[in-house]
DNA sequence: GGCAAATTACTCGGATAGGACATGTCCGAGTTCGGCAGG
DNA sequence: CCTGCCGAACTCGGACATGTCCTATCCGAGTAATTTGCC
């Protein structure tokens, strides 16, 4: 169970897309800069937060990427499920209605019950999905002002300043 | 983030390692008939279930697997750390050491300490290793006894008896 | 000088190759059981 | 009849193809700013 390198890519991304002066948006090459990432693929991530609506686009000159909704209404979740789907990452095919001591047309009453171990399976998925539900861009923006000197706040600052010229 | 085919195969057949009578052992191609799987497939995953010491081997004619350790003593978590590997699913590559703001040496200080984004999705991964860890194979045996009918817990025994033969 | 339309330049979106991992399959190494010969 | 040895059969383990999804890239569609010509 790996997650794609977008995950990772999207989260830093959209948190500096939550730093940005209202109104404002920035181009994907200048995104890509900042994290010094792959442009061409980083686009390519994108256009699923677009569909999604994590990102709005603003087309032409001067365009760019800016969040879809205020950065404490995007949470890590929305960004894993937008990226990877909202699939159960565990699969039940019910291999227990399959076999030679299985019948289903007979043990259907049980079979209406759903099988223990994927229940166990969502169970965890579900613990999981709730812990990044609670966790917003805003809180990544947070903590992040929080553990970052004052100087590279700085840095990051007059580059945002460039770039948006 | 999907998991392998494996990890659903192999609880299921664990938990009918599980069932045996004491000291018994059973044949690959009497667990796969079980629950009508891919014989040589699942092979390939007992290997890891076996390196990994959750089942133990009886060679020669006779012989098959048996449970590790017992029932209780297997959780979840251990098949899948078996078959997938320990790694996170979320890597962090520290890529906010990179880019035009970024100074590596400069900002050592505050890169000692973890990116906040990696926390995030490492503490949810851990709430779903914590449920995983939670449940062991027992109990999915006796989770699965309560909701089988008797008619199919008998079926069951009277195949395993014959399988055993 | 002001305004409007065509042009230009710039941005994102989707279609298109390449590579890594999960999936699926097969044959060889090792061990136990059964048979057989000898005592 | 018992014992020891030998052969054969059976089991798992690892090496070998195949498919699918993630990774990586490029070119076209659409839009806003700019320029230019006209009033």
């Amino acid at each position: 169970m790996k997650l794609g390198s977008g995950v990772e890519w999207s989260i830093h991304c959209l948190a500096l897309l939550g730093a940005l002066p209202p109104g404002r948006s920035l181009r994907l090459e200048k995104l890509a800069e900042f994290h010094n990432l792959k442009v061409a693929y980083l686009r390519k991530h994108f256009q699923a937060l677009s569909k999604a609506g994590l990102v709005a686009t603003v087309t032409g000159p001067q365009g760019g990427y800016r969040l879809g909704r205020s950065s404490d209404k995007i949470s890590l979740l929305d960004i894993y499920i937008a990226l990877e789907g909202d699939d159960h990452c565990f699969r039940c095919t019910e291999i227990r209605q399959d076999g030679p001591c299985a019948n289903p047309a007979l043990d259907k009453p049980s079979y209406s019950i759903p099988c223990n171990i994927a229940v166990s399976m969502w169970k965890a998925e579900d613990a999981w999905r709730k812990e990044l539900a609670k966790v917003s861009i805003a809180d990544v923006l947070g903590a992040t002002a929080k553990q970052v000197s004052s100087e590279k706040m700085e840095r990051m600052a007059q580059w945002l300043t460039e770039a948006l010229a």
